[in-house]
DNA sequence: ATGTTAGTCTCACATGATGAGACACGGCGG
DNA sequence: CCGCCGTGTCTCATCATGTGAGACTAACAT
């Protein structure tokens, strides 16, 4: 039941449907849908919204919430990701490891009417982009003063700088990110974000130091 | 099934547990604590963290984006409480009703060391408070200025005011929040910021409206 | 070595998930 | 008006799978 519960709440992550919407969506027989839908319903996880369509449940904005909250990294680099975002003038984002994935658990946009934009919650695959680089591990603590920089790797158009945000012991964290597209960042973004960003990450392994402290 | 899986994902709400915790926390049998929550893990409901424990997953991060992301009114009313959050110097919310409760949207601090903290996704009575108040319908269009003020109802020593941010049907959609110690506030926040508040939400209800043209 | 705790797996049994189909309702077309 | 179609909700016989006691493994403490 779990499983088929999961997969409405993904066709419902695309947006409020009906139940025909959702039959759909899932597969599923019409009677199987709309039960799971209702008992997803009971505890918040589906809602119903004015149109009487399901839509997620609110009780999943307090459940995301937590689960970022469980890496104490992110309420962290909040700070100083916006202080990245002045500075550079691009959208900034915190991505950790998730299994063979990464996912976005801060993303902050930049003021500029081009800008990249990342969802929060967003999960990205390891294997494109720098912050996917970084995260692999794939960036060696001297070289390219500690930055990796990414030009159309992930997404055509948007280039990218990411720096490692370590523990105390070491361990990769989670990765800084500045992004933007090239017609700004140039095909060498890490010429010119790439201080800000190490900077940036130091800033977060700091402030992770003294919450620990 | 689903009844204990969300029994699961409501004791590590809490915090990461390893298998006893939750094994408590859930009063559940051990085995089945187990399968549960390795159930919840193959859909990235749950993660292991790195001492092994279980903890919320990140995919419920997207998820409760989405979730709020399918009420319009959530981004729209962002830059408006930010910039209340700065013009009253005090923490803002924006509320909306889920059932017979309220729960937070965006939730904006104070950068006074003394301010109120409401999490994002934090569900809370219809009862008490103001945003409660609008919320249940009970901000009669003219009374009052179109606010309604709370203090020290939902907790002591914190006072609130609030206005409904109503459709251009004139339903009522959200409260527009600010909170803070009565410290600051006095006990009649409502004369201190109400005007202001009343304004916030008008300029979320213009928003939409923009928004829908 | 023994006992305890933590995590993981097995399997007989009971429970409840399942989906075809029935039912109710509303809208539309002939 | 009636019939048809689509939508949402409920019923119930069937059987798939969830359940939890207990077994097994590993690590740690005495």
């Amino acid at each position: 039941m779990l499983d088929k519960a999961v997969v409405v709440l993904e066709a419902l992550e695309r947006g409020p449907l009906a139940l025909s919407g959702l039959t759909t969506a899932t597969r599923l027989p019409r009677a199987t849908a709309h039960r799971l839908a209702a008992a997803l319903e009971v505890h918040g996880l589906v809602r119903r919204d004015a149109d009487g369509r399901f839509a997620l449940g609110l009780r999943l904005v307090g459940l995301g919430r937590e689960a970022a909250a469980d890496l104490p990294v992110t309420e962290v680099a909040r700070p100083v990701l916006e202080a990245l975002r002045d500075e550079t003038g691009e959208s900034t984002q915190l991505y950790v490891r998730d299994g063979d994935r990464r996912v976005c658990l801060v993303s902050l946009e930049s003021p500029h009417g081009l800008r990249t934009i990342v969802p929060v919650g967003a999960s990205l695959p390891l294997d494109a982009g720098s912050a996917g680089r970084v995260l692999r591990g794939g960036a060696p603590a001297g070289a390219r003063g500690g930055w990796v920089e990414s030009v159309g790797e992930r997404e055509a158009g948007v280039a990218s700088v990411s720096a490692p945000v370590r523990d105390v012991a070491g361990s990769l964290l989670a990765a800084v990110s500045v992004s933007g597209p090239v017609e700004r960042t140039s095909r060498s973004p890490g010429r010119r974000y790439g201080a800000a960003v190490v900077e940036a990450a130091a800033a977060v392994e700091a402030a992770l130091g003294s919450a620990h402290a």
